[in-house]
RNA sequence: GCGGGAGUAGCCGAACUGGUACAGGCGCCCGACUUAAAAUCGGGUACCCCUCGGGGUAUGUGGGUUCGAAUCCCACCUCCCGCACCA
């Protein structure tokens, strides 16, 4: 046979075509992709730039499948985009600080730098064991003195500029941490989402982060962001604004006139048009006047009331819904509601935050349900201010409608009762238009050893000062005992506490307080852009170069939390001087990818079931591992881990082994024949396909192509008259071209094999389909009578309209269906012809 | 309660702008190879009826629009995710 013949001259025989050996090939293929730095990127590189960047992991250990997943997708688009020509910035790092380090060094004595530094190792490994290349030259870890520096640095410029300020304020103290948390990281049900433990209210002097200033611009600068619908949804949602007015109200007696001392409260309201429905008001427990107005005769009741409110965790606080007579008192004191100079009762309830607006309201239980609730409990006046449609039968009304008791709003739908009513207070300098976010400032500082140091210290003649530029980084001391105190160890070693002020070189203690964590991850991608930088955390040209970052990949999980602080460092970076003014956002298109479960299950350490890759690594291989990841499901789909899944996966890549090593069927010379031409142009459209689909991020119908492509190849392969030569080396070449970015290795390694070592496959371009090739000889043409599928017909993909009715009618499938003449015939040749009788 | 998303075979899923419902994988069945098994290769695999030509019913449920609906519209059910006293 001549296919032997010439498949004995390039592979020494098919008896002799090796068997497929993932891990020998994984192995050489990735030693190889680093000795030869072949993702590493210069920022002065020809190429387009293109900056894929997968969220950096926190060191746990080796990779999970989460970690897998993630970082399959992220090299998928690495080597995608380096295909297609652009200069591909793929760079990694590690977000090396964090609480479990420090955990494990209460448990074994271990230093968390020693810890740490072993975790990176495994996780690390674990990345290059799974075929993912980066620029390593690159990676940043949270923890180098070289990263802390710039951390640094820039609170120290944030701290210049008022955006990061010292505050007392009642935080969220977790006893299980011990921490402060930020209102992030306390659950819905007001318990810590690391431990579990329920969070209490502390006053604590804390550092924090004005977040809030730039509320408005991280609410805008949503709309130009190509995100997931639903996290663009949470971030919305997580900012809150809200419009209304605020204004004051005089304190009065109970008769209504104004008392002596003059002082006045104010209330923020997004409904000032129901403002005559007003029938009292609320002060949240905390609220500073509280002490103040509260009338003698009350005072016992308010001071237990407060004394509750501040001792009950929140989750009692929401457990005692709907008994409302007990969360609310009298504080004997009356204010003059400005609208109608009537007095109204003010009230304490813990429905009102003193964290929101201006920790007050006034109450109109006619247009608000919880105001409506309340009222009912404590026997309080319901005056309708909104007119409710016929029929209504609810309680509080709070759609649009026309006013109602409330003078000269009287008949205004909502809107314009609320520009009337805002006019009417401005006017009268009582109140105005106000703006409401529910974004809080960003709570920084924790009270842990392994985390950034804050750079200041407290003299005790100048105050707080910040720690000169040319100190930094300020480091945590290696020799720290660590025990099970609670508290920081910092607080005990007189070396690193104890410093001179560098005002007045007095004496003066240093800041033990360290950084969130989510301030090292704030800003990591711009480090990434100009890691060699020794003036700035980022040079201004090299984040220019790199930023926005194209495609950002991670888990869904991170949708408010670092997505927020990375956008808010990003704009006061900006704003700072250090990058461009006009680089307003950090990552241009975001995926997050779905989850992987197990039965149902999330996948988790703290559930105990974890699926190792290890194991997978060890066995079908890497390729395998990954080509799983994408065949799974939709990659934003949350899927179960399945064994056999991997097993047909593995399989596929057995079957593509023996294709690229000619173990299959027979081959030989010939002028192409139909069937020869029918597998080029077979070959074609896989190209276009797969091309679609990645673009669009449909890996797992990428992968069902390659397959289908694969099956169709096998049987032509095996057909009586074999293959041709120049269509099989098509055939295949393209299939491995298409593969390369899912499973990088075997592909490598099979184009090796077929074109020499000369020859790397990750450095060719990404084919192009032929659109003169792409059409099919014939394709099935459906006739419908009434929309139901009748009959079938093998036609020319350019059959004429009329021919394709005309074969339609002349079919005795359709004629039985038919009676006389059809009334109509819709034609979409090639594919379809509906007969309506 | 508010916001977002999803319900297609035994399972995971395809079907991109309304046009052959179910590609691909798993599982299962049959066959080839084998002394045998594994591996491999090929074929089959929604349900019901059937005179074996076919016919009917199927995309969570019920309506609607259309020549034609998984896809568009209305109502409802179920599940997942986020927020949740935000005035």
């Amino acid at each position: 046979m001549g296919g032997a013949e010439a498949t004995s001259l390039r592979f020494f025989g098919m008896a002799q075509a090796p068997p497929y050996d993932p891990q020998e090939i994984e192995a050489r293929w990735q030693e190889r992709w680093l000795s030869e730095g072949t993702y590493e990127v210069d920022n002065a590189d020809p190429r387009p730039p293109y900056y894929v960047l997968c969220m950096y992991p926190y060191p746990s250990g080796p990779a999970h499948m989460g970690h897998v997943r993630n970082y399959t997708f992220g090299d998928l688009i690495v080597r995608y985009r380096t295909m297609n020509g652009y200069g591909v910035l793929s760079p990694i790092g590690f977000d090396s600080f964090g609480l479990p380090a420090e955990n494990a060094a209460l448990k074994s004595g271990e230093h968390p730098r020693t810890f740490t530094d072993a975790r990176i190792e495994e996780l690390r490994s674990s990345l290059i064991r799974l075929g993912a290349v980066y620029d390593w030259r690159r990676q940043v870890r949270s923890h180098d003195p070289d990263y802390m520096r710039w951390t640094q640095w820039i609170f120290l410029r944030f701290l210049e500029r008022g955006l990061a300020y010292r505050a007392s304020a009642p935080v969220n103290w977790c006893p299980g941490c011990p921490t402060v948390l930020a209102n992030e990281q306390v659950l819905a049900d007001g318990t810590c989402e690391r431990s579990g433990d329920v969070v209490e209210k502390r006053d604590l002097e804390q550092w924090f982060f004005r977040i809030t200033e730039y509320a408005q611009q991280l609410l805008d600068d949503l709309d130009g962001l190509d995100w997931p619908e639903r996290v663009v949804t949470m971030q919305r949602n997580w900012i809150g604004r809200s419009e209304g007015a605020e204004f004051e109200m005089r304190f009065c007696d109970a008769d209504g006139s104004p008392e002596a001392q003059g002082r006045s409260l104010r209330v923020f309201t997004t409904r000032p048009d129901t403002s005559f429905g007003m029938t009292y008001a609320v002060l949240a427990p905390e609220h500073p006047l509280v002490d103040e107005v509260t009338a003698p005769e009350q005072r016992e009741a308010v001071a237990a009331f407060v004394r509750r409110a501040r001792e009950t965790s929140e989750i009692d606080r929401l457990s005692s819904e709907g008994s409302l007579a007990t969360r609310g008192v009298f504080t004997g004191a009356y204010v003059l509601n400005p609208f109608t100079q009537a007095p109204v009762p003010v009230w304490l309830a813990d429905y009102v935050l003193m964290g929101y607006g201006t920790g007050a309201i006034m109450a109109v239980p006619g247009e608000d349900q919880r105001d409506w609730d309340f009222a009912r409990a404590h026997d309080l006046p319901i005056i309708r201010t909104v007119e409710p449609p016929p029929g209504w039968e609810g309680e509080a009304y709070t759609g649009d409608g026309p006013a109602t008791n409330s003078e000269w709003l009287d008949g205004l739908e909502v809107a314009a009762a609320k520009a009337k009513a805002i006019a009417w207070l401005e006017e009268n300098d009582l109140g105005s238009r106000t703006v409401n976010f529910r974004l809080r400032d960003w709570l920084l500082s924790r009270q842990r050893f392994w985390g950034c140091p804050i750079p200041v210290v407290y003299c005790e003649s100048c105050g707080m000062q910040p720690v000169a530029d040319s100190d930094l980084p300020v480091l945590a001391p290696d020799d720290v005992e660590f025990l099970p105190t609670g508290e920081s160890p910092l607080l005990d070693h007189a070396g690193f506490l104890h410093t001179t002020c560098p005002a007045c070189g007095g004496v003066a203690r240093r800041e033990t307080d360290t950084m969130d964590t989510f301030v090292d991850s704030s800003w990591y991608f711009l480090r990434f852009c100009d890691p060699w930088s020794e003036t700035a955390p980022v040079s201004t040209s090299g984040a220019s170069r790199w930023m926005p970052v194209d495609q950002y990949i991670g888990g869904v999980e991170h949708a408010i939390l670092h997505l927020m602080y990375a956008r808010f460092f990003t704009k006061a970076l900006a704003d700072l001087g250090v990058i461009e003014p006009d680089l307003r956002e950090p990552f241009q298109r975001l995926f997050t990818q779905g989850m992987i479960r197990l039965g149902g299950e999330k996948m988790s350490k703290s559930k105990g079931n974890l699926v190792a890759p290890e194991a997978y690594l060890d066995t079908v291989g890497a390729d395998s591992l990954r080509l799983f990841h994408l065949f799974v499901g939709p990659p934003d789909d949350d899927v179960d881990w399945d064994d056999h899944g991997i097993e047909g996966c593995s399989r596929f890549l057995q079957r593509l082994w023996r294709a690229g090593t000619d173990q299959v069927g027979t081959v030989s010379d010939r002028e192409p024949t139909r069937d020869d031409l029918s597998v080029e142009a077979a070959t074609h459209r896989l190209i276009r396909r797969v091309t679609d689909e990645f673009d669009r991020w449909s890996y797992n119908t990428a992968v069902a192509a390659c397959m289908e492509f694969t099956n169709d190849l096998y049987r032509y392969l095996q057909g009586d008259a074999g293959g041709r030569r120049d269509t099989v080396d098509f055939a295949v070449d393209s299939l491995l071209l298409v593969l390369a970015p899912m499973v990088p290795h075997v592909t490598a390694e099979l184009w090796e094999r077929r074109h020499g070592a000369e020859n790397h496959l990750h450095a060719q371009r990404w084919p192009e389909a032929d659109a003169d090739r792409l059409v099919e000889e014939t394709v099935t043409l459906v006739v419908q009578v009434r929309g139901k599928v009748r009959d079938r017909f093998e036609v020319p993909p350019d059959i004429s309209e009329a021919d394709a009715v005309a074969l339609a009618l002349a079919s005795d499938k359709v004629q039985t269906h038919l009676d006389g003449e059809p009334k109509r015939v819709i034609a979409r040749p090639p594919r379809l012809v509906n007969v309506v009788p």
